[in-house]
This record gives structure tokens, sequence and C-alpha cells, in this order.
DNA sequence: TCTGGGGTCCTAGGACCC
DNA sequence: TCTGGGGTCCTAGGACCC
């Protein structure tokens, strides 16, 4: 498995399309550091670090905006290298992807070959530098690119994999964020031997069954995940940070109507419908609640939706009264499944099954000779079901 | 030092079904 | 009048990732 991922993407791109950038500290954003060049990160900056502190640490740092354009179009030659190298490319983010490469050695060589050539052929042909970490495993192929940055590659042998693993800080281990480091320091939990003899229950019992058996494997080097190719996403959403202070309610609706209209409008561009909408609202004290509504058959009406989320606004109003909003966003989810072209229903499992046992008691209760049977599609108030004839 | 925007996955309770 | 066991789906919240 190849681990690869760009260095300090944004601004990476932003150094490589402007030369008097390079060699200096860079950050992109402006309230909030999206992305730090090396030399920025050399002084403290990080990514999600206010921009204000971020000057603070770092007096000669150069913020540019974003140009998002540029870092797609960026990426997509990046993914073409990757295509161009194996078959096998799962995407993870714009600027990460996992190759299994383990078919390819009579045609492209070793891993560590592929591995450095691929690293060769993104500079030469995208101009950024990449890093690319190689093992058995993904979790570990991902582990080693971390380790190996900036502009590395790193191959953790085979054989050698409990000796690489075991000394680094749980932090390392995928899916170990700030609160389960904190759980686990609190037990005295620092490196990932430690992990891996705490056993698997008291993992659970800290963390929760899923997480506490993911540490588990992971620290003993279990990861049997394959690269899945042509992954689709599940959800697409759009936030708008709103500043504090108190907002009137129209300008609210106006942004969730502008919030609403630009993720339609990539549903439709993914030729997707959805079947759920959740508002996403977030307050003063940083507190956060969500909304959410399902209809039975997917749609990808704009007009439909953006009632749905108005609606959904309408009710969570009274909360928004008493503490101040910073934040709103709308999220489509329930995508339908694009090979078919048919909405998922709910209940698709075992619906005639169904309607028969309720078509029965009818019989028995009520004595019922003529019956008509429906199927109802919806259930939004307003919504009439056609009858059908048996 | 309170901060962007885009996502995934898990948990838990409730309603409902066979 | 009261009870088993196996499931799906929706909603809300939370942790985590880049």
């Amino acid at each position: 498995m190849l681990h690869a991922d760009l260095d300090s993407f944004y601004a990476s791109v932003e150094q490589r399309d402007d030369p008097t950038l390079r060699g200096r500290p860079v950050a992109v954003g402006g309230g909030v550091v999206l992305a730090a060049s090396y030399e920025a990160k050399a002084c403290g900056v990080r990514t999600a670090m206010s921009g204000r502190q971020a000057r603070q640490l770092c007096p000669d740092l150069v913020v540019v905006p974003g140009r998002f354009d540029a870092y797609v179009a960026a990426s997509k030659a990046v993914f073409e290298v990757f295509a161009d190298t194996s078959p096998l490319v799962e995407g993870i983010s714009i600027d990460e992807a996992f190759l299994d490469v383990g078919g390819l050695y009579r045609i492209a060589g070793s891993p560590v070959q592929i591995a450095s050539r691929l690293r060769v052929q993104v500079r030469e042909r995208v101009g950024l530098a990449i890093t690319v970490g190689v093992a058995p495993t993904k979790f570990l192929a991902k582990v080693a690119s971390a380790v190996a940055k900036p502009d590395g590659l790193l191959v953790v042998p085979a054989g050698g994999e409990l000796d690489f693993l075991r000394p680094l800080p749980v932090e390392r281990l995928w899916g170990v964020g700030r609160v389960s480091a904190a759980k686990l320091h609190g037990r005295g939990v620092r490196t990932v031997a430690d992990v891996a003899d705490l056993g698997e229950a008291a993992l659970v019992a800290m963390l929760g069954p899923a997480a506490g058996r993911h540490l588990f494997a992971l620290a003993h080097n279990h990861d049997p995940r394959p690269v899945v190719v042509g992954r689709r996403r599940g959800s697409i959403g759009g936030q708008r940070a709103l500043g504090h202070g108190r907002h009137a309610i129209g300008d609210v609706r106006a942004a969730l109507t502008g919030l609403v209209d630009r993720v339609v409008r990539r549903l439709h561009r993914a030729d997707r419908e959805c079947r759920t909408v959740t508002l996403r609202l977030r307050f003063d004290d940083m507190g956060r609640v969500t909304r959410s509504h399902s209809v039975v058959r997917a749609t990808g009406d704009s007009t439909a939706l953006l009632q749905i989320a108005q609606r959904l606004l309408t009710e969570a109003l009274p909360m928004v009264y008493d503490r101040g909003l910073t934040l709103i966003g709308i999220a489509l989810s329930n995508l339908d499944d694009g090979d078919t072209g048919q909405p998922e229903l709910p209940f698709a499992k075992a619906p005639a099954a169904a309607l028969d046992g309720a078509i029965a008691r009818l019989r028995e209760r009520f004595g019922a000779t003529a019956i008509t049977r429906g199927v109802l599609l919806g259930r939004d108030p307003g919504w009439s079901a056609p009858t059908l004839p048996d």
C-alpha cells in the first residue's frame, strides 16, 4: 500500500505559482489558517489557527486568500499521476490517496521503486512535493507518510511493522483526536505500545465498542481494509459563518436560501438526489445543534428542498432568539445510489411482506373482503396518497 | 484563542415491523 | 394481561479527519 500526501497543499500551490512566496512563511486563509507553508510551520503556525494568532507567532507571515479553482486543478493533475501509477486508487481528500501497488511488481517494479517514481512524476508534471508512505496496510502507510513529511519517502519493512508502530504517541493512531487522547492520557496510555498492551476490553470500556475495537486492531497493525476504487460521497453540504452579534431573522433566512441554492446546484452537477436535509446551527458559546428531516422519495427539487430547510429553521427559531447565532449550515444526505438511477427507498427490504401482514389483519379483525392496497410514497403534511384498486 | 468549510462514522433512543 | 428475539429507519449529538 502507498499513501501519497501532498505537503501543505494549498500553501505549496501558492508558492509554486508565485515565486516571490518561495522560501517565505505563507498562510492561506484569513480569519482562520487553512494551510501553512513549512516556513510558517517552523514558527508554530498551524492549520485551523486564527489569523491573528498566526501573525503574532510569525510577524513576517504572508497571508494570501485561497484560490480554490487552482487547488482543484492541481489536485486533478496529481490524481492523473496516481491513475497512471496504479488502477487501484482510493482518494481520501483533495490532497491524499491510497494506491494499491501490490500486483504491479512484474510491470512496474517494487513498491519502493513505484513510490519514488510517483514522487518524481508529481514534481515534474505538477510542480509539487508529495510525501509517500509504503507499508503492508493502509493505516501503516498513512502513519509512515505522516512521519516522513515533508517531501519524503518512508518504507516500513515487512516484519518491522510493530517495531515502527509501538514507540509512536497515541495521537498518531487514526481516530484518536483531542477527546480520545485526553481519555487515554488520563489512564497513563501515551504510546501505541501502551494501547496494544491495554487490551481490547479496557479500550472498549473507555472509548465505546467501535472506537475501542478499531484502536486495538490498529495498535496491533491489524488493518485488512482494501483500497476501494470509485467511492461516492454520502453527503453534500455548505455552511456560512455569520459573525458575532445579533442577526435579523430576514438576514438569516436569506443566508439559508443562498446556502441551499449553492448546495442544490452541486447536487445537480453531481447528477444526484437526496432524501434528508439537515440544518446546522452554531452559537456564540460554541454550542451547536442540528435539525433534520427525511422524505421517503429522493428529490433534487430546489423548491422542495428550500421549503424543508426553511421549515427546519422555523422550528429551531426559539433557540436562535436566546443564543447568538454564529454559523448556519445545510447538508443533503441519504443521496441516491447513482448506479441504478433508482432512488433508495427506506423499508425497501420487506415492504411486500409488511403489506401482506397488514391485509391479513384487516381480513381477520374486520372481516374485510375487498381490500385496496396502495403504496404510500410520502408522509409530509399535506401529501395525499392515491388509492389503487386491488 | 474562541475559529472555516468540507466531509465520515458511531451511538443511543424511539417508532415500528415480523 | 403480559411478554421474546430479530430487525429497519429516523433523529440528534458527538468525535474525528483534511
